[in-house]
RNA sequence: GCCUGGGUAGCUCAGUUGGUAGAGCAGCGGAUUGAAAAUCCGCGUGUCGCUGGUUCGAUUCCGGCCCCAGGCA
């Protein structure tokens, strides 16, 4: 795990080749098919070089989730230990390591239909009504979100229509799906401003790519706005420039700020959320490729409890 | 050279009938259990261009200087 454009595909190819392993995609937007160039996914010639999984296998047109990662990737996982390899995961998306390493409640998919009806409700209505409704039926999991919260609000109601339970008592009782001690994190910290900068720069590096074809071609589809794949960073700003409403040069700005504002986020998350896991800092490819090696080398504790 | 407008936070600007100043964006801190590249919560970070004067007190009023736009030459 480290924040966007801190080198991690690059990392995560150098220590597979080095031990043998194979790739697992954790990041929640490079599983879409539709953005190679706008979300950095590794380029063909890399994919040659090592086995890569859960990479562009999703159509943008479909609602990709969570809990569809998770099953995928132990899928993958179990695969790749079977062949006797080493599973290496790389990826930015906080949402999935946790998962992975401890697990997701066991909920099931809400009708499609409870969801559409809870959204429109909530585009018409607001957020804070229905964060008002979550109070009356559930207490308990309204005092732990925020009034203007919509995603958060809308799942815990969406899980109280599908099971008529609380979402707090079906988190509660979630248990790891990893044993514990048999995995190694490692999280790449790298300096703030140089990312800031390299974050901005590769932005520019997209562009020339022909990023803004590749948005061209995925605007041409006409999708869902409000599916999850529109939301790639840039991907909303270059559709706005496509139509006319902002330069490129704006839209180019806009993207590079949500990219670093994303990386923020993720550096909170990893200070909160991987407190254990080893850091490794702006360094050469292969000296980090080798701290890492290093790190897997490190006798696995047994597992506990 | 003259005239006009303007120099206030990293940027764009507001404001103070004289009591050391505040918005948006940027930035910073935090949360995070199936939208997570999502979503939400919190925080002004400042020689008010420089320099004299008036004043108990000047970013504010007055003088001089510097810089930036536009206009006239």
């Amino acid at each position: 795990m480290g924040p966007t454009a801190s080198g991690k595909s690059a990392l995560a190819l150098a220590v597979a080749q080095r031990i043998g392993g194979e790739i697992v995609n954790a990041d929640s937007m490079q599983v879409y098919r539709d953005f190679r160039i706008l979300t950095a996914r590794p380029t063909p010639e890399e994919e040659e070089q090592a086995p890569h999984h859960l990479y562009g296998h999703v159509d943008a047109g479909e609602a990709h989730s969570t809990g569809r990662w998770l099953a995928d990737a132990l899928g993958a996982i179990a695969a790749i230990q079977a062949r006797g390899r080493t599973p290496i995961l790389v990826g930015g998306t906080g949402l999935y390591f946790k998962a992975l390493t401890q697990g997701l409640a066991d909920i099931p998919a809400p009708e499609p239909e409870v969801r559409a009806h809870l959204r429109a409700r909530a585009s018409i209505e607001g957020a804070q009504s229905l964060h008002a409704e979550l109070a009356r039926r559930d207490p308990q999991t309204a005092a732990r979100i925020a009034q203007h919260d919509a995603p958060r609000i809308l799942r815990a109601l969406e899980v109280l229509e599908t099971t008529g339970q609380s979402i707090s008592a079906l988190q509660a009782a979630t248990a790891p799906v990893l044993p514990r001690g048999a995995w190694r994190g490692v999280a790449l910290l790298p300096e703030r401003e140089a990312l800031y900068a390299g974050i901005n720069a590769r932005f520019d590096a997209m562009l020339a790519a022909g990023a803004l074809d590749e948005v061209r071609v995925f605007a041409a589809r006409k999708l869902d706005p409000a599916l999850p794949a529109m939301k790639a960073h840039g991907a909303p700003a270059l559709m706005a420039h496509l139509r006319g409403e902002m330069s490129l040069a704006e839209a180019a700005e806009i993207g590079k700020r949500d990219t670093r504002h994303y990386a923020k986020r993720q550096f909170t998350w990893i200070g909160g959320q991987m407190p254990d896991w080893p850091r490794i800092a702006s360094q050469a490819l292969q000296e980090r490729a080798e701290a890492v090696c290093s790190i897997l080398e490190e006798p696995l504790s047994p597992p506990q409890d």
